[in-house]
DNA sequence: ATATTAATCACCCTTTAAGGGGCATTTTTC
DNA sequence: GAAAAATGCCCCTTAAAGGGTGATTAATAT
């Protein structure tokens, strides 16, 4: 594997131990440099452009500013720079909003340390990484319920509602009749037990029915 | 890294040399037996149940049904099963797929082999596992639009009105009035160039606004 | 073969939501 | 202190949603 010269880190975590045995760890693998630590995002606010680093390892929760918030406004700061979140935290939620707030990668703190350094040189190439339990959550937030009560149509319909066609968009969509449209939404209101299209999306949503 | 004893794996994939070479290299590994292999799903339909492999490696172009049609069926037919992707495509379309069909993993193939061995080991742990590519391209599918037209405030109300809330629920959820929501609906409307919320919901998920 | 489920379509009806227009105020941000 | 964002209040018309009741056909399972 190729990994370009100098690879420059900076790194935010709120503990100290951990903060200095990370850039331990980096500062000890060739071609990589630890540029700069900070214990907060806020601490670091006024000096991280002049850092200037290839890679951020960055905590979620930290005094002042989390993680979570602080990378959109770094993203901003330094639009080259790849990010990776290195956290006790796996929550679906936390994920999601990690990686779509620009993060590159996301680690738990169990991990081998190897995995840090490899996970530095894999966001380096283009690529992104993710601990096992990691890649699971969010695989897992992606899959469908094996024992839907509703059927294929169903489904169908009840997709194209949740993004918001109307039932004549619908109906046009699959060549049908707008009240056989109607009588499908009947139907998944029924087994839903719901009256309202927020509240069949909200519970197939929550159970992964589309 | 603690791995159970016996894991046996099926692998599924059309082109010969490549499936003896993942059968040499899986067997070659202490505790992990190839049970039987299939040169398609179609070949494997009346046998792999009773193969009741740990683990089954598939590939996505098959003759006759595709990879992603046979993950569903072959969950089906093995509920504690492990499926491992692993395949040349890494559209995001397939590998979303593929992940909602049930697999716990996605590979491309011009990955180190040591990686299917350490990804197999990680599915019997119940993690997931997937190429930097392919993690790459799901946390890109997951970002949003740094330079987004719309303001934070439209931005939330779109996002509500897309899981199917109404304007008085959205008002409600937000605690102002309906006739604020209405005046931002307008003003989403004129920035995104459309007059319907389907439209609006369309334009923004393609542009990843929400 | 035959019951069940899934999918299709057609009317009735009332209430609610959506969309277009214009305008005004306050709060935040630069 | 100008600009952008967020808030709110009217006018208006049409489109959509939701509830009820029913029927026919196609697929599928027992």
């Amino acid at each position: 594997m190729y990994t370009p010269l100098h690879v420059s880190v900076v790194i935010i975590e709120d503990d100290e131990t951990v903060r200095n045995g990370y850039a331990y760890l980096i500062n000890r693998t060739a071609a990589f440099t630890v540029v700069n630590t900070y214990p907060s995002f806020d601490a670091s606010r006024n000096h991280i452009v002049n850092d200037n680093p290839d890679v951020v390892i960055i905590d979620i929760q930290l005094p002042g500013t989390s993680g979570i918030e602080a990378l959109p406004v770094l993203k901003k700061m330094l639009p080259f720079t790849h990010f990776i979140v290195l956290t006790i935290y796996e929550t679906e939620k936390l994920i999601i909003e990690a990686l779509s707030n620009g993060a590159s990668g996301y680690l738990t703190k169990n991990m081998a340390s190897s995995r840090i350094i490899n996970a530095i040189k894999e966001v380096m190439l283009g690529g992104g990484s993710m601990s096992p339990n990691v890649a699971k959550t969010l695989i897992r937030s992606l899959q469908k319920n094996q024992n839907s009560p509703l059927t294929k149509r169903e489904t169908q319909i009840l997709e194209l509602i949740s993004i918001g066609k109307n039932r004549s968009q619908v109906a046009r969509e699959l060549f049908i009749e707008i009240d056989t449209v109607k009588t499908h939404v009947k139907n998944i209101y029924l087994k839903l037990h719901v009256n309202s299209k927020a509240d069949a999306i909200k519970v197939a949503k929550l159970n992964r029915l589309i």
